[in-house]
DNA sequence: ACCTCATCGTGAGTGTGACTCACGGATAGG
DNA sequence: CCTATCCGTGAGTCACACTCACGATGAGGT
């Protein structure tokens, strides 16, 4: 039997989350990559610009473009490392965990929004149909690799 | 009960979706937007770029830079419309009518890759599991256009 | 037949976000 | 202390999307 509707869906899934993100994101002046970069000082706390590269995936030299742009909003701040001089400190600023906390706060909201109606055993087979496709896109994606 | 983990789960099958697909339409010479226009004309015929431009959500004139680079790729011609002497007809070339099986027996392959050593039971909670999904995010997305 | 207005595609120019290359400043090991 | 390495950035490039303006064609009313 074809597989192919399920993945239709997923695919479906995909392009609706991303457009809805995209758009949550840009009403709060933000990008994919930005508040991707944000994420992570937000929340695991101050970073390197390098840490931020492995990170995210971007270029190194990119990551200073993309911290640019957050320091130019007032977001997040670039302070002196503690113990590496040639490093940079990548701190959120007040405004910048405000931003954090409400990106936070829309990802439960949104998490709630989609699934919140699920009684728990409806939620519990939910989840673990994701997490089964989930994790046979990994195995996938490391074949791949190989 | 917090309903993030299964969002969390849908966002890490959208980043990994995305790149599987976005490496393996590299490996072919494409895009995502250029696969796109080429399914289109691929499969439910020829177009004019006023219609691609509508299906794709693309503004016209990005339109007529995704075709010029499938006709240099010798994917698509440019032929004349039969009835309206202002338009173009985008025709799949013999070689992007091949693509074109290769994109749809790669999407084949993926949907059986992901879903294929399921049950049908299974494979059938799996759907519902991602329809539901599907559908209360487009109920999202219609209140917030609103 | 003609005039007007809408539509199709494209030239020209712009903006954004990613990349590479080369380089100065700082660190660490022999 | 000298050399090799690492951190971040200036300069330049590329891909991809957008808007604006325009010529060519089409459609409808008088």
């Amino acid at each position: 039997m074809a597989r192919t509707p399920a993945l239709d869906l997923v695919l479906l899934i995909t392009v609706l989350l991303g457009e809805d993100m995209r758009r949550g994101l840009a009403a709060m002046g933000l990008t994919e990559t930005r508040s991707h970069v944000l994420w992570l000082v937000g929340t695991t706390g101050p970073a390197t610009q390098q840490q931020l590269a492995v990170e995210t995936g971007l270029a190194p030299r990119s990551v200073t473009s993309v911290v640019d742009a957050l320091v130019g909003s007032g977001l997040v701040e670039r302070r002196p490392h503690p113990t590496d001089r040639r490093a940079v400190h990548v701190t959120p600023t007040p405004a910048g965990a405000d931003l954090v906390a409400a990106l936070v706060a829309g990802h439960e909201r949104l998490a709630d929004q989609l699934f919140g109606d699920l009684d728990d055993g409806a939620y519990a087979a939910t989840h673990a149909a994701l997490a089964d496709v989930a994790a046979r896109l990994q195995v996938l994606v490391a074949e791949e690799g190989s």
